[in-house]
DNA sequence: CGACATACTAACGAATAGTTAGTACGCACA
DNA sequence: TGTGCGTACTAACTATTCGTTAGTATGTCG
């Protein structure tokens, strides 16, 4: 996975490189917040937060992820340098996943938004709630 | 869009709603999650931050949103309680966009996330760029 | 001698995202 | 008076991505 954005004309690559601007288009950050705020890239960051896993390790904690997308999820982590990747050449394999620094901040951040939406499902639900009951009431 | 989650079995959907778990696959936290950190739900959110706004006018400041996108996103945030949305009825039409008490807390969240991507883009970059190095040299 | 475990990849069908075209209606311009 | 523009959408279609299943190597256990 190579690293080529679409250019927007007239603006120096360079420029977004200083600092990301994720309302541009063109801009490669919008790539590592699709990595980032991914379903998978999310709860992966979550995981490891806590400690160093083996893959299998990982599928079982965050639960649902099929193989490949676990795969494509830490390769794509990897990338970006949020992720470093220790595989022992033993059968059967044996592989550690664990956050760089960069990680850990990532992690972070993406942790004070999961944590946040955790706490205040009650609330969201509640509006959940009360939508339903206003539809109810017009289809009478 | 109703709330059906579908339920893990033994586990009673009254736990995850008074307090969500990301991890576990039933919860509908992670519909939430999706929402809030969809490719444009993010970029809705920052956009809408800093000041109420039209369709039209969010859909200039979000490069490249289609206006299926557009529309599908601010249905999504609205629902989950996020957005107000509010309609005169003229024609051409006119409706506005802003975030509610819940959605500025989101987007705070968020928005924390991506300014520390933008910032860090330049790091991220170079390890980008390392990697396109070893790769070369692998080649060789 | 199977069966199982691990960390993957390839191939395929299913779901989702994105694109394009259309709608109602009023206004400006020619 | 008619041609075109602007707004906030939705319907229909296509491209892209996701997810499921099956396969791989090889050592240990029953």
């Amino acid at each position: 996975m190579s690293y080529t954005p679409t250019k927007a004309p007239g603006i120096p690559l360079s420029d977004y490189l200083r600092r990301g601007d994720l309302m541009a288009q063109a801009c490669p950050s919008r790539e590592v917040l699709k990595h980032v705020t991914s379903k998978w890239g999310v709860l992966v960051l979550m995981a490891l937060r806590i400690e160093t896993l083996r893959f299998s390790a990982l599928r079982r904690k965050v639960g649902g992820v099929s193989e490949r997308m676990l795969a494509q999820t830490l390769q794509n982590l990897e990338n970006d340098g949020f992720l470093n990747r220790v595989s022992y050449d033993v059968v059967p394999p044996h592989v550690e996943y664990s956050l760089t620094p960069l990680g850990q901040e990532a992690a972070e951040k993406v942790g004070v938004l999961a944590d946040w939406i955790e706490v205040s499902m009650p609330k969201i639900a509640q509006v959940w709630g009360e939508r339903e009951q206003s539809e109810a009431l017009l289809k009478v």
